[in-house]
DNA sequence: GGGCGTGATGTTGTACACAACAAAAGCATA
DNA sequence: TATGCTTTTGTTGTGTACAACATCACGCCC
């Protein structure tokens, strides 16, 4: 899996233009792999090589070093000496203790220099809403997360406090990828998909209508209540999933 | 002030020795450049020069700015094409949200995964205690500054939770430097660091008792409140200070 | 004397060649 | 065939020359 076929929803600037100083370059493809990274287009475990890299953007190693470095403090990559760039594995389990921070933040959103949301911002979430009515009548894994993502973006927009913001992000793309990659490998995946995306669009419209009414502090309760359990879904249908292959295994042991 | 006298407690590891992989010499590196920050051996505006840092470290540019990239995408360095490295400037109005996010997560490490700390932690604390008192009958900003280091990552091993340390961590290292600069500004600089010392050695003996009973809870409440309280001193001491410099100025105006 | 352009100087950003390192392939031997 | 050594290949880490950029000093013109 090398060739990726979209970019995902970037902000333009394609063919030649590549507007802008290098910093905003920087950032740009730090944007881009990251998403890819969260998109499950780069697998865990997979490796990345920094020239393949430096010739899809057009640069030479060093800026995309800069941008390998910063993902690899976030966890995300981790680069080996002679071996490669190689996109971290994660589970479920090693996860739990970055969801219960992440529950934690998510209060605090409401809390913590909360901003009145304008019409425009209103308006946002219910386009966000409509999009997610439309993944109901549809299901697909790649349009929940990137829904998903949206949303947390819009959210996390809900408070002027700007360190918050930057960590519930970090933590928001230390996770997010767990939920592709175990559902991806669940054995009822398409019923999980389905009941997945129902449930998100029943606690999304729930806080669009607290939104709405413009109680922040109701939004982190509900946003806290909708990612403990989340988690706890997710990790309950990995372990029953676990056991059920493992006793099927008694019977015609082939797995792997 | 670029030459630095001290390089502060760090592991040995001096001389040639210079021990281990890539990976570990830029930890070093970082960790000590991180500490000249936070200590203002570097000065919030100085400029830092990669060549010389390079120099020092007797290494080349590259593996630098392998670092100076770490603590900018940190926030306590910014570079700029053609000017410099330069240390980010900070002020104690911009760092209130900052704060105001370091209370909540203070609290937090009692909550999440709390480790209930072993006779040798213990004595660690007891350790501490003892030279905060000497601190107390000779006072030394600098001294004051370290001390509070070490037992911010004393009271940050109290948590299991990964994550956790590693943001607050974060967020100590953007906030620490404003007691040193802000107070060496100060007209009643003495005055302000004595009792400054003084209120930090009855609170430290306060959560030490906390730790010594296992009360990790406690720990996180009392710590909350200490670190609350000491940014509204500092904060009020500043604006007294600069309100009181304004007045002056206007019997004998040469400020700057 | 003041304003402005122009070159000199200094610094970070980029590109590239090479070193360091790891892993796989080839190969001889028991 | 299995095993251990050597060679080969591939990748990241480092060093270094140069480009891009900002700033300052100098001198020219008004």
């Amino acid at each position: 899996m090398t060739a990726v076929p979209t970019l995902g929803s970037l902000p333009a600037a394609d063919g030649a233009m590549q507007t802008g100083g290098s910093r905003e370059r920087i950032e740009r493809i730090y944007a881009v792999l990251r998403k890819r990274i969260c998109l499950l287009d780069y697998a865990p475990g997979e490796r990345l090589r920094e020239e393949t890299l430096a010739d899809e953007f057009d640069v030479s190693r060093t800026p995309i070093r800069r941008v390998l470095a910063r993902l690899e403090d976030e966890g995300l990559l981790r680069s080996v000496h002679g071996v490669g760039t190689i996109v971290t594995d994660i589970d479920i389990d090693a996860l739990e203790q970055v969801y219960q921070l992440r529950v934690e933040l998510a209060e605090l959103i409401g809390k913590l220099s909360p901003v009145q949301p304008d019409a425009d911002k209103i308006d946002a979430f219910r386009a966000l809403l409509a999009r997610c009515e439309a993944l109901v009548a549809r299901p697909d894994a790649r349009a929940f997360a990137e829904i998903n993502m949206d949303f947390f973006h819009l959210l996390n927009s809900l408070t002027a406090n700007e360190p918050l913001r930057a960590i519930s992000e970090l933590l928001y793309y230390q996770t997010t990828r767990i939920w592709l990659k175990t559902a991806s490998r669940l054995e009822s995946y398409q019923a999980v998909l389905n009941t997945e995306i129902t449930i998100f669009h029943r606690e999304m419209a729930d806080i669009v209508a607290a939104v709405e009414i413009g109680d922040l502090e109701v939004v982190g309760h509900i946003r806290r209540a909708h990612i403990s359990m989340s988690f706890l879904r997710l990790r309950n249908s990995a372990h029953a999933d676990a056991t059920r292959a493992h006793d099927a295994g008694h019977d015609a042991s082939h797995d792997d």
